[in-house]
DNA sequence: GTCCTAATTGAGACTGAGTCGCAGTAGCAT
DNA sequence: ATGCTACTGCGACTCAGTCTCAATTAGGAC
Protein backbone atom coordinates (compact mmCIF):
# COMPACT_ATOMS: atom_id res chain seq x y z
CA UNK A 1 0.00 0.00 0.00
CA UNK A 2 0.80 3.86 -0.75
CA UNK A 3 0.69 4.74 3.00
CA UNK A 4 3.37 1.94 4.05
CA UNK A 5 6.32 4.32 1.91
CA UNK A 6 5.09 7.00 3.54
CA UNK A 7 5.34 6.34 7.15
CA UNK A 8 8.95 4.48 5.92
CA UNK A 9 10.11 7.85 4.70
CA UNK A 10 8.39 9.47 8.16
CA UNK A 11 10.18 7.14 10.03
CA UNK A 12 13.66 8.21 8.04
CA UNK A 13 12.98 11.85 8.20
CA UNK A 14 12.29 11.07 12.00
CA UNK A 15 15.89 9.41 12.48
CA UNK A 16 17.72 12.35 10.48
CA UNK A 17 16.04 14.87 12.62
CA UNK A 18 17.28 12.91 15.67
CA UNK A 19 21.18 12.40 14.35
CA UNK A 20 20.49 9.15 14.01
CA UNK A 21 21.27 7.00 10.93
CA UNK A 22 18.67 5.12 8.39
CA UNK A 23 19.89 1.54 8.83
CA UNK A 24 19.30 -1.65 6.90
CA UNK A 25 17.83 -3.44 10.00
CA UNK A 26 16.36 -0.22 11.11
CA UNK A 27 14.22 -0.06 7.86
CA UNK A 28 13.55 -3.56 7.53
CA UNK A 29 12.11 -3.14 11.57
CA UNK A 30 9.65 -0.32 10.33
CA UNK A 31 8.30 -2.00 7.78
CA UNK A 32 7.74 -5.22 9.09
CA UNK A 33 5.94 -3.44 12.24
CA UNK A 34 3.87 -1.16 9.71
CA UNK A 35 2.35 -4.73 8.34
CA UNK A 36 1.68 -6.53 11.44
CA UNK A 37 -1.98 -5.70 12.26
CA UNK A 38 -2.30 -7.07 15.14
CA UNK A 39 -0.62 -6.91 18.97
CA UNK A 40 2.91 -8.34 18.84
CA UNK A 41 6.16 -8.68 21.33
CA UNK A 42 9.37 -8.11 20.58
CA UNK A 43 9.77 -12.06 19.60
CA UNK A 44 7.14 -12.74 17.23
CA UNK A 45 8.95 -9.56 15.68
CA UNK A 46 11.61 -10.98 15.10
CA UNK A 47 10.89 -14.04 13.97
CA UNK A 48 8.65 -12.77 11.50
CA UNK A 49 11.93 -10.94 10.21
CA UNK A 50 13.81 -14.08 10.45
CA UNK A 51 11.75 -16.03 8.73
CA UNK A 52 11.80 -13.54 5.74
CA UNK A 53 15.37 -13.95 5.69
CA UNK A 54 16.60 -10.74 7.17
CA UNK A 55 18.46 -11.51 11.04
CA UNK A 56 18.32 -8.98 13.23
CA UNK A 57 19.72 -8.81 17.17
CA UNK A 58 17.47 -8.68 19.85
CA UNK A 59 19.00 -5.70 21.45
CA UNK A 60 18.36 -3.94 18.02
CA UNK A 61 14.65 -4.99 17.81
CA UNK A 62 14.22 -3.45 21.57
CA UNK A 63 16.59 -0.30 20.36
CA UNK A 64 14.40 0.35 17.54
CA UNK A 65 11.03 0.04 19.21
CA UNK A 66 12.02 2.39 21.50
CA UNK A 67 12.34 4.77 18.24
CA UNK A 68 9.11 4.07 16.73
CA UNK A 69 7.75 4.97 19.94
CA UNK A 70 9.35 8.14 20.25
CA UNK A 71 8.92 8.65 16.40
CA UNK A 72 5.00 7.96 17.08
CA UNK A 73 4.51 5.30 14.46
CA UNK A 74 4.14 2.55 17.16
CA UNK A 75 2.95 2.41 20.80
CA UNK A 76 3.29 0.30 23.36
CA UNK A 77 -0.11 -1.61 25.46
CA UNK A 78 0.32 -3.11 28.22
CA UNK A 79 -2.41 -6.17 27.53
CA UNK A 80 -0.71 -7.43 30.73
CA UNK A 81 -1.02 -8.36 34.39
CA UNK A 82 -1.05 -11.84 33.00
CA UNK A 83 1.69 -11.80 29.95
CA UNK A 84 4.83 -10.84 30.96
CA UNK A 85 6.01 -9.32 27.86
CA UNK A 86 5.40 -6.17 26.65
CA UNK A 87 3.33 -5.86 23.74
CA UNK A 88 3.59 -2.97 20.71
CA UNK A 89 1.22 -2.40 17.88
CA UNK A 90 1.78 0.05 15.03
CA UNK A 91 -0.59 3.05 15.66
CA UNK A 92 -1.39 3.60 11.69
CA UNK A 93 -3.38 0.79 10.92
CA UNK A 94 -4.84 0.66 14.77
CA UNK A 95 -6.55 3.72 16.48
CA UNK A 96 -6.94 4.24 19.78
CA UNK A 97 -8.92 1.20 21.66
CA UNK A 98 -9.28 -0.62 24.92
CA UNK A 99 -9.39 -4.26 26.01
CA UNK A 100 -11.19 -6.90 27.21
CA UNK A 101 -9.33 -9.81 27.86
CA UNK A 102 -11.00 -13.35 28.44
CA UNK A 103 -9.45 -15.11 31.17
CA UNK A 104 -10.88 -18.76 29.81
CA UNK A 105 -9.28 -18.41 25.97
CA UNK A 106 -7.25 -15.47 26.05
CA UNK A 107 -9.09 -13.55 23.24
CA UNK A 108 -8.85 -9.83 23.09
CA UNK A 109 -11.62 -7.51 22.19
CA UNK A 110 -11.53 -4.16 21.44
CA UNK A 111 -13.61 -1.87 22.39
CA UNK A 112 -14.13 2.04 22.63
CA UNK A 113 -16.36 4.73 24.06
CA UNK A 114 -16.91 8.64 23.23
CA UNK A 115 -18.68 8.63 26.67
CA UNK A 116 -15.89 6.79 28.69
CA UNK A 117 -13.54 9.39 26.98
CA UNK A 118 -14.39 12.29 27.97
CA UNK A 119 -16.03 11.64 31.22
CA UNK A 120 -11.95 10.87 31.77
CA UNK A 121 -11.57 14.25 30.47
CA UNK A 122 -13.73 15.78 32.88
CA UNK A 123 -11.92 13.82 35.89
CA UNK A 124 -8.68 14.50 34.77
CA UNK A 125 -9.41 18.50 35.16
CA UNK A 126 -10.55 18.31 38.33
CA UNK A 127 -7.86 17.07 39.86
CA UNK A 128 -5.72 19.64 37.26
CA UNK A 129 -4.29 16.45 35.73
CA UNK A 130 -3.29 16.78 32.25
CA UNK A 131 -3.61 13.16 30.71
CA UNK A 132 -0.99 11.93 27.72
CA UNK A 133 -2.14 8.69 27.52
CA UNK A 134 -4.29 5.57 29.02
CA UNK A 135 -4.88 2.02 29.41
CA UNK A 136 -8.27 0.67 29.96
CA UNK A 137 -8.59 -2.52 30.63
CA UNK A 138 -11.28 -5.31 31.61
CA UNK A 139 -10.55 -8.94 32.15
CA UNK A 140 -13.03 -11.70 32.48
CA UNK A 141 -14.96 -14.13 30.08
CA UNK A 142 -16.41 -14.04 26.77
CA UNK A 143 -19.58 -15.28 25.42
CA UNK A 144 -18.05 -18.77 25.00
CA UNK A 145 -16.15 -18.98 28.11
CA UNK A 146 -18.70 -18.89 30.52
CA UNK B 1 -8.06 -2.55 65.05
CA UNK B 2 -10.28 -5.35 65.76
CA UNK B 3 -11.21 -5.88 62.31
CA UNK B 4 -8.20 -6.98 61.42
CA UNK B 5 -8.26 -9.85 63.17
CA UNK B 6 -11.21 -10.94 62.02
CA UNK B 7 -9.32 -10.66 58.89
CA UNK B 8 -6.74 -12.78 60.11
CA UNK B 9 -9.10 -15.58 61.17
CA UNK B 10 -10.91 -15.25 58.06
CA UNK B 11 -7.54 -16.35 56.13
CA UNK B 12 -7.01 -18.99 58.57
CA UNK B 13 -10.93 -20.46 57.46
CA UNK B 14 -9.58 -19.95 53.86
CA UNK B 15 -6.37 -21.97 54.43
CA UNK B 16 -8.03 -24.53 56.14
CA UNK B 17 -11.05 -25.15 53.70
CA UNK B 18 -8.51 -25.59 51.25
CA UNK B 19 -6.46 -28.07 53.16
CA UNK B 20 -3.56 -25.41 53.22
CA UNK B 21 -1.79 -25.25 56.95
CA UNK B 22 -1.80 -22.18 58.78
CA UNK B 23 1.95 -21.19 59.16
CA UNK B 24 3.78 -18.92 61.57
CA UNK B 25 4.98 -17.63 58.19
CA UNK B 26 1.63 -16.55 56.87
CA UNK B 27 0.35 -14.99 59.61
CA UNK B 28 3.07 -13.17 59.64
CA UNK B 29 2.51 -11.97 56.16
CA UNK B 30 -1.31 -11.80 56.06
CA UNK B 31 -0.18 -9.77 59.49
CA UNK B 32 1.51 -7.45 58.06
CA UNK B 33 -0.18 -7.04 54.62
CA UNK B 34 -3.59 -6.12 56.35
CA UNK B 35 -1.28 -2.69 57.98
CA UNK B 36 0.04 -1.41 54.63
CA UNK B 37 -2.80 0.84 53.25
CA UNK B 38 -0.54 1.82 50.51
CA UNK B 39 0.51 -0.01 47.23
CA UNK B 40 3.32 -2.26 48.05
CA UNK B 41 5.63 -4.63 46.25
CA UNK B 42 7.20 -8.24 47.25
CA UNK B 43 10.18 -6.24 48.04
CA UNK B 44 8.99 -3.95 50.38
CA UNK B 45 6.58 -6.26 52.22
CA UNK B 46 9.45 -8.86 52.96
CA UNK B 47 11.70 -5.85 54.39
CA UNK B 48 8.96 -4.86 56.38
CA UNK B 49 9.17 -8.24 57.80
CA UNK B 50 12.33 -7.99 58.63
CA UNK B 51 12.81 -5.01 60.26
CA UNK B 52 10.50 -6.40 62.66
CA UNK B 53 12.50 -9.39 63.35
CA UNK B 54 10.43 -12.00 60.79
CA UNK B 55 12.48 -13.40 58.09
CA UNK B 56 10.33 -15.10 55.28
CA UNK B 57 12.45 -16.42 52.42
CA UNK B 58 11.22 -14.88 48.53
CA UNK B 59 9.56 -17.86 47.84
CA UNK B 60 7.23 -18.19 50.83
CA UNK B 61 6.21 -14.06 50.23
CA UNK B 62 5.64 -14.80 46.80
CA UNK B 63 3.30 -18.20 47.68
CA UNK B 64 1.25 -16.37 50.19
CA UNK B 65 0.64 -13.50 48.49
CA UNK B 66 -1.07 -15.94 45.69
CA UNK B 67 -3.16 -17.42 48.49
CA UNK B 68 -3.99 -13.63 49.71
CA UNK B 69 -5.10 -13.00 46.50
CA UNK B 70 -7.12 -16.03 45.70
CA UNK B 71 -8.82 -15.70 49.61
CA UNK B 72 -9.78 -12.13 48.31
CA UNK B 73 -7.84 -10.35 50.98
CA UNK B 74 -5.12 -9.06 48.35
CA UNK B 75 -5.77 -7.38 44.87
CA UNK B 76 -2.80 -7.19 42.36
CA UNK B 77 -2.59 -3.74 40.67
CA UNK B 78 -1.02 -3.19 37.63
CA UNK B 79 0.00 -0.04 38.34
CA UNK B 80 2.35 -0.72 35.46
CA UNK B 81 4.38 -0.27 31.47
CA UNK B 82 6.68 1.97 33.59
CA UNK B 83 7.69 -0.24 36.94
CA UNK B 84 8.55 -3.99 36.07
CA UNK B 85 7.38 -5.16 39.20
CA UNK B 86 4.24 -6.40 40.11
CA UNK B 87 1.91 -4.29 42.79
CA UNK B 88 -0.23 -5.65 45.25
CA UNK B 89 -2.56 -3.76 47.37
CA UNK B 90 -5.06 -5.39 50.32
CA UNK B 91 -8.92 -4.88 49.50
CA UNK B 92 -9.76 -4.16 53.37
CA UNK B 93 -8.53 -0.71 53.19
CA UNK B 94 -8.45 0.20 49.88
CA UNK B 95 -11.62 0.26 47.88
CA UNK B 96 -11.67 0.15 44.55
CA UNK B 97 -10.41 2.94 42.10
CA UNK B 98 -8.68 3.70 39.22
CA UNK B 99 -5.19 5.53 39.09
CA UNK B 100 -3.84 8.62 37.33
CA UNK B 101 -0.02 8.53 37.59
CA UNK B 102 2.64 11.29 36.98
CA UNK B 103 4.99 10.71 34.26
CA UNK B 104 7.09 13.54 36.02
CA UNK B 105 7.34 12.91 39.52
CA UNK B 106 5.57 9.25 39.41
CA UNK B 107 2.73 10.67 42.01
CA UNK B 108 -0.41 8.32 41.92
CA UNK B 109 -3.46 9.81 42.27
CA UNK B 110 -6.56 7.32 42.59
CA UNK B 111 -9.86 8.09 41.34
CA UNK B 112 -13.33 6.50 40.53
CA UNK B 113 -16.14 7.41 39.26
CA UNK B 114 -19.36 5.55 39.31
CA UNK B 115 -20.59 6.91 35.67
CA UNK B 116 -17.49 5.04 34.21
CA UNK B 117 -17.88 1.62 35.67
CA UNK B 118 -21.73 1.85 34.62
CA UNK B 119 -20.88 2.70 31.27
CA UNK B 120 -18.50 0.24 31.41
CA UNK B 121 -21.01 -2.98 32.50
CA UNK B 122 -23.05 -1.94 29.59
CA UNK B 123 -20.71 -2.58 27.04
CA UNK B 124 -19.29 -5.90 28.52
CA UNK B 125 -23.41 -6.45 28.20
CA UNK B 126 -23.29 -5.63 24.08
CA UNK B 127 -20.51 -7.95 23.69
CA UNK B 128 -21.94 -10.76 25.94
CA UNK B 129 -18.85 -10.29 28.20
CA UNK B 130 -18.91 -11.29 31.75
CA UNK B 131 -16.30 -8.88 33.58
CA UNK B 132 -14.54 -9.43 36.84
CA UNK B 133 -12.49 -7.26 37.58
CA UNK B 134 -10.86 -4.04 35.48
CA UNK B 135 -7.90 -2.00 35.63
CA UNK B 136 -7.93 1.99 34.17
CA UNK B 137 -4.78 3.64 34.50
CA UNK B 138 -4.23 7.72 32.65
CA UNK B 139 -0.38 8.27 32.28
CA UNK B 140 -0.22 12.24 32.35
CA UNK B 141 1.04 14.96 34.24
CA UNK B 142 0.22 16.55 37.72
CA UNK B 143 -0.84 19.68 38.73
CA UNK B 144 2.65 19.84 39.69
CA UNK B 145 4.68 18.60 36.90
CA UNK B 146 3.30 20.65 33.95
C1' DG C 1 35.32 7.27 -5.08
C1' DT C 2 37.96 7.58 -0.63
C1' DC C 3 38.48 8.88 4.03
C1' DC C 4 37.00 9.70 8.53
C1' DT C 5 34.27 9.71 12.48
C1' DA C 6 30.43 8.85 15.01
C1' DA C 7 26.60 5.97 15.23
C1' DT C 8 25.16 1.18 14.92
C1' DT C 9 25.22 -3.63 15.22
C1' DG C 10 25.53 -8.42 17.27
C1' DA C 11 27.16 -11.38 20.69
C1' DG C 12 27.11 -12.51 24.94
C1' DA C 13 27.34 -11.18 29.72
C1' DC C 14 24.38 -9.29 33.01
C1' DT C 15 20.21 -7.92 35.88
C1' DG C 16 16.14 -8.44 38.40
C1' DA C 17 11.53 -10.43 39.02
C1' DG C 18 9.50 -14.47 39.59
C1' DT C 19 9.47 -19.76 39.67
C1' DC C 20 10.94 -24.44 40.73
C1' DG C 21 12.99 -28.65 42.86
C1' DC C 22 14.51 -30.55 46.69
C1' DA C 23 15.96 -31.72 51.34
C1' DG C 24 14.87 -30.65 55.83
C1' DT C 25 11.00 -28.88 58.98
C1' DA C 26 6.68 -28.33 61.12
C1' DG C 27 1.33 -28.43 61.28
C1' DC C 28 -2.19 -31.17 62.72
C1' DA C 29 -5.25 -35.29 62.98
C1' DT C 30 -5.25 -39.53 65.37
C1' DA D 1 4.05 -39.24 70.52
C1' DT D 2 3.60 -40.73 65.62
C1' DG D 3 3.16 -40.20 60.98
C1' DC D 4 1.51 -38.16 56.92
C1' DT D 5 1.70 -34.25 54.17
C1' DA D 6 2.17 -29.64 53.41
C1' DC D 7 5.48 -25.91 54.03
C1' DT D 8 9.83 -23.47 54.14
C1' DG D 9 14.34 -21.83 52.59
C1' DC D 10 17.91 -22.24 49.61
C1' DG D 11 19.94 -21.86 45.51
C1' DA D 12 19.55 -22.88 40.82
C1' DC D 13 16.91 -21.57 37.03
C1' DT D 14 14.10 -18.89 33.51
C1' DC D 15 12.97 -15.23 30.77
C1' DA D 16 12.44 -10.34 29.35
C1' DG D 17 15.00 -6.66 28.87
C1' DT D 18 19.51 -3.98 29.27
C1' DC D 19 24.37 -3.16 28.82
C1' DT D 20 29.22 -3.47 27.17
C1' DC D 21 32.37 -3.72 23.81
C1' DA D 22 34.73 -4.80 19.64
C1' DA D 23 33.84 -4.84 14.88
C1' DT D 24 31.07 -2.72 11.17
C1' DT D 25 28.72 0.79 8.51
C1' DA D 26 26.31 5.17 7.20
C1' DG D 27 27.01 9.18 5.18
C1' DG D 28 29.20 13.92 5.14
C1' DA D 29 33.57 16.15 3.62
C1' DC D 30 36.84 16.18 0.26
Amino acid sequence: MAAQGDKISQFERFLQSQGLKSTRERKAIAREVLVISEHFDPELLQSRLRSKGTRVSRATIYRTLDHLITSGLVRKTSLDLEHKTAFYENTIVRGHHEHMVCIGCGIVIEFTSDEIESLQDEICDNYRFKPVRHTHQIMGYCRKCH
